[in-house]
DNA sequence: CTTCAACTGATACTTAAGTTGCACAACAAG
DNA sequence: CTTGTTGTGCAACTTAAGTATCAGTTGAAG
């Protein structure tokens, strides 16, 4: 795309904000901006396939996108993390080169930028501010999924739940980011259980006022008391 | 260290040999390796902690050091990874600065190699081939800790440790490697689980011809068989 | 307004996995 | 050789978590 493309500065100001191009100089991402183009998926597409992202490279503009994995014998789900706008995707391919297996499916309407990527590869070397900001998204990236595996093994399904909630809960409205309107299946295959068991601790939280509790949507009452129970419950 | 350091050309060697620097030109490595000093630890030793970890880099070249991570109410304990010759540490605080906090625990007698890890920001960007063997050796790990997490989730722990002893078994000698040398309870810390589990599955391997079991030693009888039951159980 | 699919709440049941406990074997250190 | 520590093999048991099932709600779509 290019200056004169309908909405460019929709699609520029998107990425001026996001976490990862906001210390780039503006120069830098009209430069980027030219190698990519837009596309828009409707909820319940399946945005990128695990051949696509060996070529190609996204960039989240607006909407959510579930990253999973599934067991066929056991038809169990593994929701491994949800992409959201600024995201890029996929790093582990953009890293190495292979090709990655997973299951992605839009959560909302979405809108993504793509390029091929190899140009990406191009920036990481041409822009060592990019590299800077890119390099502590690896951080958090391999922080996040060591937590997830540890938690899984440390901790029970009560408290992966309340640490989810906990985790996505905006400290000054206190509603839901990210994982908010999700069915308890998801926010089960989210912690690596099943729908029964979270309904079981939401309706547990719920009756010990921690919660309010309507269709698709939780709000914690009071993150104070909640932080307390966890901390009750596990010595944190 | 320089070319006048005790042992200096078998640091060389040992850096020559490892995956990730034998794609850089001697004098690169000689380069590098100006801003190493060598260390040694123990078996059971801690080598590492979550604030030396800030400030300097760590290379492994010779034996194993675990990453884990305990729970102190329940006492349990889930090992992270096994760092080998050539491994980096610690990747996660070089990407982020931030503190890693883990356990590093000397499984046998070690050499390292240190340095400032500030020194180590600088090579990834002044050698653009290391960066290359780098970017790879990050999706390695993103794809490690995804589909440990993974596992956990979709698998049960009989699948999980057998996934783990083909995947550390050289299929050439038929022998073990990493996990060699290990009990029954850090085999069990490993996949997630505890010692008495994993007792019971290996003493079924080892009745169903599956295993051979001696003390701090297991070895499969025939990897082709042991594949094809754990494709049986999963439909892999 | 009606219909239908998706989501929720609840109960009864099953099971894999974890806990406890003990006896014995192997090995390392004195 | 003796002693103590660590690892192994087993059995009995407990329990968190998963499965199965169903009724009632909600909200979207026609």
């Amino acid at each position: 795309m290019n200056k004169e493309t309908l909405n460019y500065n929709y699609y520029f100001n998107s990425l001026k904000q996001s976490h990862h191009f906001s210390e780039l100089e503006d120069n830098a991402i009209h430069e980027i901006l030219e190698m990519f183009h837009s596309k828009t998926f409707s909820k319940d597409d399946y945005p990128f396939t695990s051949e696509s992202t060996l070529y190609k490279i996204f960039i989240v503009i607006s909407g959510r996108i579930e990253i999973s994995k599934m067991n066929f014998d056991t038809d169990r789900e593994y929701i491994i993390n949800i992409l959201e706008p600024g995201d890029i995707y996929d790093v582990i391919c953009l890293l190495d080169k292979k090709e990655h297996d997973v299951i992605a499916n839009a959560l909302d309407d979405v809108e993504v930028i793509v390029a091929p990527i190899d140009a990406a590869r191009k920036w990481l070397s041409e822009y060592p501010d990019f590299n800077k900001t890119f390099f502590s998204y690896l951080g958090k990236q391999l922080r996040y999924f060591e937590e997830s595996a540890t938690d899984l093994v440390l901790y029970d399904t009560w408290t992966r739940l309340v640490k989810l909630i906990l985790r996505n809960t905006d400290s000054k409205t206190g509603k839901l980011t990210l994982i908010n309107n999700l069915s308890h299946e998801q926010i089960a295959k989210m912690i690596g259980s099943v729908r029964n068991v979270v309904n079981r601790h939401i309706q547990d939280l719920k009756n010990s006022q921690f919660l309010s509790v309507k269709r698709k949507s939780l709000e914690i009452n009071n993150i104070h008391k909640l932080l307390e129970e966890l901390k009750k419950r596990n010595s944190f």
